[in-house]
DNA sequence: CTAGTATA
DNA sequence: TATACTAGG
């Protein structure tokens, strides 16, 4: 669910080819879940295999990364580790979600509502153990490296922005700038389709870029401030956040305090959260410290057998994908050879 | 979500 | 050529 930062960020309008050649620390739970999530037929069941096993996030993970690597980006996925103990209330919060979700589905269908049930069947969508192997598994025959974060992706993600690793982090969630990341894009995607809740319209969602430090500047608040004013809202740690404050009272309450301990009107609620543990999360997570981010070729074959063979993908689908990515890399490196 | 195809 | 729609597994 992340933060709501949304009205208090600055963001830019970007493309993906703005990123070739760059790394980009994906987070990787962010991105599998939004496969899993959307990627299903009218009915909202997901894509499967002759033995009935989820292959949407392969799917997704197939078509975004082809397209990553035809435009040079240099993708580098972000596994997340274990959750901080404080998220326990938050990971109940949407357990809870999915079980009232699974009824509304039911009744749904019973009731034969088929965009009500396709809607309820997403939020129903949860990440299994099996799924992020397979998903690492995949990433390798792309050559495509991973990291495993020691606890929330987003974390080390921002991490790799600062020793200058990556170039950005890439996530729908805002909890990347209060953990210190230089940029994070949004829409990491070519086609950024999305669909109006509750309307048969679709948009063009651009990828955006969100420059910390432009951010901060911005609206006059330190990251330490900005930690606060997130707290103020609602993090994944404190998810309710504070009674009658939305961002903009955050943002006036912090601004003309400094800080939480400071604002009056909220020291008896301030008393109910662990407010200094939830700082440190943010501002000195549990990171990864990576030496080398390597990249290898593609293993053609290996995708080719493993999605056809395995997972009962169409043979044709594979081969033309893939051939696209080969031109376009074979594209790439004759214009690499003029150099020399 | 994305590619490919149908439609205007 | 641009946009709408749907199949994919």
């Amino acid at each position: 669910m992340g933060l709501n930062l949304k009205d208090l960020v600055v963001r830019e309008k970007t493309t993906l080819e703005a990123f070739s050649t760059k790394v980009i620390a994906i987070d990787a739970y962010n991105a599998i879940y939004q496969f899993l999530a959307s990627i299903r037929g009218p009915d909202g069941l997901q894509l499967t295999d002759s033995e009935g096993r989820i292959t949407s996030h392969l799917s997704g993970l197939l078509y975004r990364n082809v397209n990553f690597l035809s435009l040079g980006i240099k993708p580098v996925y972000v596994f997340d580790g274990k959750p901080p103990s404080l998220k326990t209330a938050e990971i109940e919060r949407r357990k809870q979600t999915k079980k009232d979700a699974t009824v509304k589905y039911e009744k749904a269908i019973a009731e034969g509502n088929m965009e009500d049930a396709r809607k309820f069947a997403q939020q129903t969508t949860s990440m299994k153990d099996g799924m992020v192997k397979e998903s690492k598994k995949f990433l390798t025959y792309f050559g495509i490296p991973y990291i495993d974060a020691p606890s929330e992706g987003e974390a080390t993600a921002a991490h790799l922005t600062n020793t200058g690793q990556a170039y950005a982090s890439a996530s729908q969630d805002y909890d990347s700038i209060l953990c210190g990341a230089k940029r994070l894009v949004r829409n990491f995607t070519s086609s950024g389709r999305r669909k109006i809740p509750n309307r048969n319209t679709y948009i063009d969602v651009l990828p955006e870029i969100i420059e910390t430090q432009k951010t901060l500047d911005a609206i006059g608040l330190t990251r330490e401030k900005l930690i606060d004013v997130g707290i103020l809202i609602g993090t994944d740690f404190n998810p309710n956040g504070f009674e009658r404050i939305g961002p903009k009272t955050a943002m006036k309450m912090i601004k003309q305090y400094s800080r939480l301990e400071d604002i009056p009107q909220i020291q008896e609620q301030l008393q109910e959260i662990d407010f200094q543990q939830i700082r440190q999360i943010f501002l000195n997570p549990d990171v990864a410290d990576v030496d080398e981010i390597v990249f290898n070729e593609v293993d053609y074959d290996g995708i080719t057998s493993y999605l056809v063979n395995e997972r009962n993908f169409s043979e044709d689908r594979i081969q033309s994908t893939l051939n696209r990515l080969k031109k376009a890399l074979e594209k790439k490196s004759q214009n690499l050879d003029q150099w020399f």
